[in-house]
DNA sequence: CTCACGTAGCCAGCCTGTAG
DNA sequence: CTACAGGCTGGCTACGTGAG
């Protein structure tokens, strides 16, 4: 897929599939001319995407019936796309294609909305990521694509609530309740994963662990009777065989992509929003706490490599990625020449990179190209995102 | 299609540090 | 001293993309 570089197509155009590939950009002519007026008008002209996706959502939150909302469905198109496309290549086998996958996503751009906070010191487009993706998985995991959500993992994350009502909803006793959620807090007592993150793919416990569960109920329960470590983990996927009937609402269709599809008709056919169900709230908090922690993280591991290095580096990515002049008009600036500076920046991004990569090997993930990749496109959103704080901050003081 | 522009790859040459 | 490796730069040019 081409990225849009222009600060007016970003805000105006939107994607096109042919046979489930990336197409071309569609603009629409309205949303063209009002963000043309819009670059007009603004006193700080500035093309800094940042800027405008916050403009953006700010008249969408004082008037939710302008253009503002086409402008923010346009500007979210690529991290849907990004999203789409890293769960087809990474998780699916399948039936769904790319097409398919982002159009799970992009309809949820009102929710987005609706959910972000700016106060977060949280950019839209890494939000709007992190929701895309969940979104995605939730559904493809609806229609039994993937299980991305073990049935431990379930279990840990279900409240007393929320577990007693799945087991009423099952039909089961309330003797029978009783003592399956007495069983579940002694799971929950016993079953702490020892890794911290990545508790979707919370594995069984073991037979040990499955023993302490049952001395441990055993010893609470108060009638006489003893139960077998066994009969406790029979119990246990009976809990959350009843809570996944519970938690999951009919499916409702996805309204695939229309092919051919007039660009000028798209605001009519923004698909509706679906129920949600509460596993997606609840892997939507998981994912958007994971992506703030580690855009902390990375924050801090790039700082450190930049603080590292020498003076005309670090100002060859401040004009770069803070000024966004060319390679030509820091070449005139600094009086290098352009293949130079071309090779510098190179260079920079090499080391940041080469942080990067070790900061993701310490976290266990392998290396693939597409992480790779992925990890160079977060480095240069975090570059862009990084130059353009530091100057809005010196250029307050 | 051509043309302009921005970027980066290729190759040669220079400089510096190090080993023998 | 020489030989060599590694890093950097200069010059040229290919490639991708957008505009006309």
């Amino acid at each position: 897929m081409r990225s849009r570089q222009d600060i007016v197509e970003i805000f105006s155009s939107f994607i096109q599939f042919n046979a489930d590939r990336f197409s071309n950009w569609v603009t629409e002519p309205k949303l063209r001319r009002s963000m043309q007026n819009s670059l007009i008008q603004s006193p700080q002209a500035t093309t800094k995407e940042n800027f405008w996706a916050l403009y953006w959502y700010k008249l969408w939150l004082a008037q939710p019936e302008s253009l503002a909302f086409g402008h923010l469905y346009a500007y979210l198109q690529e991290a849907g796309y990004w999203a789409a496309q890293n769960i087809v290549t990474n998780f699916t086998s399948s039936q769904h294609t790319l097409a398919d996958c982002f159009q799970m996503a992009i309809t949820k751009v009102d929710k987005i909305l609706q959910g972000f906070n700016s106060q977060q010191g949280f950019n839209l487009k890494n939000y709007a990521s992190a929701i895309f993706t969940s979104t995605i998985k939730e559904t493809l995991r609806q229609r039994q694509e993937v299980d991305i959500c073990t049935d431990w993992s379930l279990l840990r994350k279900l409240s007393h609530k929320r577990l007693e009502e799945a087991l009423q909803n099952a039909g089961l006793s309330p003797e029978k309740i009783a003592s399956y959620l007495l069983a579940w807090n002694c799971f929950k007592t016993i079953y702490v994963p020892i890794q911290a993150g990545a508790t979707r793919q919370l594995a069984k416990p073991d037979s040990v662990t499955w023993e302490a569960i049952a001395k441990l109920y055993n010893s609470q329960n108060p009638s006489t009777k003893i139960h077998q470590a066994e009969t406790l983990e029979q119990w246990m996927l009976a809990c959350a065989k009843a809570a996944r009937s519970y938690l999951y609402p009919t499916v409702a269709s996805i309204n695939t992509p229309k092919p051919g599809q007039d660009s000028g008709e798209w605001l009519d056919n923004l698909p509706e929003l679906q129920g949600e169900s509460l596993l997606t709230n609840i892997i939507t908090q998981e994912e958007i706490q994971n992506r703030q922690t580690q855009y902390k993280q990375i924050s801090e591991v790039l700082v450190a490599v930049i603080a590292k290095l020498d003076v005309q580096a670090q100002q060859i990515l401040k004009l770069y990625y803070g000024e966004a002049l060319t390679q030509q008009q820091m070449a005139a600036q600094l009086d290098i020449k352009q293949y130079t500076i071309s090779r510098r920046l190179t260079k920079c991004r090499e080391e940041l990179l080469k942080a990067l990569a070790q900061w993701s090997q310490d976290l266990h993930i392998s290396l693939t190209s597409d992480v790779l990749k992925n990890i160079s496109a977060v480095l240069d959103e975090w570059l862009q995102g990084h130059y353009s704080q530091t100057e809005l901050k010196s250029s307050r003081e």
